[in-house]
RNA sequence: GGCCAGGUAGCUCAGUUGGUACGAGCGUCCGCCUGAAAAGCGGAAGGUCGACGGUUCGACCCCGUCCCUGGCCA
């Protein structure tokens, strides 16, 4: 049987229908949550509980410590592994997850170029050096086609281009996957809720998380790294209750603010995943929803 | 009841010696997205400048009255 992805924006009760689909299917998760790679970022990124995931196996979740950098290409890596081991052996993958760029590295001919620490560091030494508009003028001379693409005032990608181009010789082609069946025959599920109403689970969600400690887990991951991470901290909750710690606001604020990054992000999530046409869409409130997904399924 | 401060974008506030509001942050909407993606970036829509009257060629800015809010004093 083809693997499921179920994608869409988060608080919508993806993780839920992941494993009653992998009950269902006789399957097993595959993580597609960028911040769920984390050990010990349990409270904050919503990972289910051990009893929660009624012995579903879940893969990919607690694979980096706080002080890595998360990567798309060892995610890709990693999860096309997993995938294809567990079509071996039978079992049907469940792709869960709301890290769009990670579910298109998985599903999609993405290709990712190497990476160089060393041109990388310098790169952003520059950047904060002579600033993104020099570094946007030299790309542009490089390759003009790759400018056209790239926002002027985006240093990060600017940066990431011009490292390409240096490491490849060749210039940074920023084509997006081509429209195409998704790899393994993966049928794609979009859960998603009327905006009013994410919103405020949203808001419910993260209440809930500062009740159930979010703050202890922020202070039990700060000795391991967290804030030397390039990622980790920069997570949602997590930011928020660092800049708290350091004074900057109290806690009510950093829940505040958590809320409010939230939903943005929601934003964000929906524009990515709206322009897949692969995706077929369930409003997640619907009481038959588990029918209609396991229609979607078998059909 | 008196005094003081204030009423400008959905919210918090800038601003104009009187000449079409240069607004900002947040929110909202839309979009982009290749080794940091829960990240990074771009664009747009929103204002009868509390009400009414006066002065003036012209007022959101000046004057008067009133309404509202906050604080202080009674």
């Amino acid at each position: 049987m083809n693997p499921i992805a179920v994608v869409g924006p988060t608080a919508t009760g993806k993780s839920d229908v992941g494993v009653w689909l992998a009950r269902r299917l006789g399957g097993e998760v595959v993580n597609a949550d960028a911040m769920q790679l984390y050990r010990g970022m349990d409270i904050g990124t919503a990972k289910l509980t051990e009893s929660e995931r009624q012995g579903v196996p879940h893969h990919l979740l607690d694979v980096l410590d706080v002080t890595e950098t998360a990567s798309v290409a060892a995610y890709q890596r990693h999860a096309r592994r997993t995938v294809e081991d567990l079509l071996a052996a039978g079992r049907v993958p469940v792709i869960v997850g709301g890290s769009g760029l990670y579910v298109s590295a998985l599903l999609d001919d993405l290709e990712f170029p190497g990476t160089d620490p060393a041109i990388r560091a310098r790169l952003e030494g520059e950047l904060a050096a002579v600033g993104v508009t020099a570094l946007y003028d030299r790309l542009t001379e490089l390759d003009p086609v790759a400018a056209g693409a790239i926002l002027p005032g985006n240093g990060r990608r600017i940066v990431r281009a011009l490292e390409v181009i240096e490491l490849t010789g060749r210039p940074f082609s920023a084509a997006m996957p081509k429209p195409g069946p998704a790899r393994y025959g993966t049928v794609l599920v979009g859960l998603d809720r009327a905006a009013a109403e994410l919103d405020e689970r949203v808001e419910t969600r993260v209440d809930a998380m500062f009740d159930r400690g979010l703050v202890d887990e922020v202070q039990e991951l700060i000795p391991l790294g967290l804030r030397d991470g390039r990622t980790a901290g920069r997570a949602l909750g997590y930011q928020q209750v660092l800049a708290a710690l350091d004074g900057a606001c109290d806690l009510a604020t950093a829940r505040a603010e958590t809320v409010r990054a939230t939903r943005r992000f929601v934003r964000r999530q929906r524009s990515w995943f709206r322009r897949d046409s692969r995706i077929t869409w369930l409003d997640a409130a619907r009481p038959d929803l588990l029918d209609a997904v396991a229609e979607l399924v078998v059909s």
